[in-house]
Formats: structure tokens, sequence, C-alpha cells
DNA sequence: GCGACAG
DNA sequence: ATCTTGTCGC
């Protein structure tokens, strides 16, 4: 971990990164467009791969993706996320090369121990709306305010993340019919609980998670094996929405 | 010392 | 995140 020094100075970084998103965080007034997911998924030969795919709000298609891959900076270290896979998000975005209102990044905003999650970063950095949506808890205490088996459409609501003063920082969501956890959705950077709770559940069309990451999580596993199984080289990744041919179709 | 711990 | 076979359920 070199890389960036110490913890400490990565802490206090997050410190100062959270302070800033809290002014920044307000009800969204518009309708996105385009809205950008990001995911990260691991090949063992050559590090991660990151993919940023770009999905129309109101059509719910996914337009176009782009790949970066490299191996990570730092290690995994709770709480620190972000040093390791932002980098190579922001370069996945880049090739992407389109415009967005809005980002959902594959993990939590400000439901962490520091009000800085990976979400947070990225938004705070783009100047863009962002939303995280984990799949497990990292900081909080959960309250429950319906069961599972209370659910009768979805996504369902089941609950909330607080911190020690009891303020929220997250909404637990149930998905699906099929889905025993619930996924965490927390504002990032500009954008309020609420409305990343609106925005969010609007994009889960019987997927656990919301479209934009749907796909980003599919794409970068795909090819993550794709370059495992050498039928793939990174100096031939791009980005490409053609060839993704009948895999994107049944995911559901 | 023990439990928690995004991806 | 990734490593992995079978198994339970719709």
């Amino acid at each position: 971990m070199r890389a960036y020094g110490s913890v400490e100075k990565l802490i206090d970084v997050q410190k100062r990164i959270a302070k800033r998103a809290l002014d920044t965080i307000k009800p969204l007034r518009v309708t996105p467009k385009h809205v950008v997911g990001l995911d990260v998924a691991y090949s063992r030969t050559y590090g991660g791969v990151a993919v940023a795919t770009l999905v129309d709000f109101e059509s719910k298609q996914l337009v176009d993706y782009s790949v970066a891959v490299g191996e990570p900076r730092l290690e995994y270290i709770p709480g620190l996320l972000a040093f390791r896979e932002a980098p190579l998000l922001y370069t996945a975005l880049q090739s992407l090369g389109h415009d967005f209102d809005l980002v959902v990044v594959d993990g939590h905003g400000i439901s962490h121990p520091r009000r800085a999650g990976i979400a947070t970063h990225i938004g705070l950095a783009l100047g863009k709306p962002s939303i995280g949506v984990a799949k497990k808890k990292l900081y909080g205490d959960e309250v429950h305010v319906r069961g599972v088996s209370q659910c009768i459409e979805y996504p369902c609501i089941v609950g909330y993340l607080v911190d020690e003063n009891g303020y929220k920082l997250a909404y637990l969501v149930v998905s699906n019919k099929r889905s025993r956890a619930p996924i965490y959705v927390s504002p990032g950077a500009g954008i309020d609980l609420d409305s990343a709770l609106r925005v969010a559940m609007e994009m889960i069309l019987g997927t656990k998670l919301p479209l934009p990451t749907h796909y980003a999580d599919r794409i970068s596993k795909h090819i993550a094996r794709q370059l495992d199984r050498g039928v793939l080289k990174p100096s031939q990744l791009k980005k490409g929405i053609k060839r993704l041919d009948g895999f994107i179709a049944g995911q559901a």
C-alpha cells in the first residue's frame, strides 16, 4: 500500500472528502437522461477489469460500455475501496467518451465509517450526482421496518441504515421475490437519500441491482473470464455494444 | 480478546 | 472479489 502512503493518510483524505460532499447533498431536481454504471471484476492474469456502462434512463436500454484493465495500486482494505478501484473506473469512464447525468457505483456512498465510500469519491471527482449500491453492509445499524415475507411488490423497502446519531445513511431494498438479502442504496454526492432511492428503484427491473450496475457486473465478469481463458487480449479491449450479442438479452 | 469488515 | 460441486426450488 506504499503507492498511497499510510492508511492514516488515506483516512484523513476521506474525512476531507466527506466534509465537501456533505454540502452537495440535495434533492435531484431533474430526470436523468443517461446513467452510467460502474463496477470492477478481477482477472488472475491481468488484475482489475473495470467497466463503465451507459444506460438510457427512459428506455432502460444499454447504450454502450467501455473497459479498462490494470493491476490495482492497493490491496483491498475495508473502508478504503475507493483508493483501490476508483482509478481504474475513471479510466474506463474516460474511454466511454459519452456525456451522462448521473452515476451508479457498485459499493457504498455515505453509508461508510467516514461518510466517504467509493460512490462519494467518484461523484465528487466527477461533479455529478452519484449513488452507491452495495450488496453487503459496511457501516451503520440496520433498522427493519418490515420483514422480507411482508413484501407485496418489488423492489421492496425493508429498512434503512443509521449512524450513531440516528441519521439515515442508506435504504435496505429487496429487489425481487428470489432475493434473500437486501441491497444497500446510499447517496454518494450531489443527491440526497430519498432521490437516490427513487432513481435506484426505478432502474431495478427484475434484477437484483439497478440496470447500470447490473450490466457492468455482468460485462466485467464476462471479460475477466475471457481474459483468463486467453481468448481475449487486453490490447483488443476498447468498447462496443455490438459484440455483446445474445449475452445481454436473457439476463433479467 | 472478540466481532465486524463494500469489493 | 475469486476459488468451486452439488443441491434446493421455481
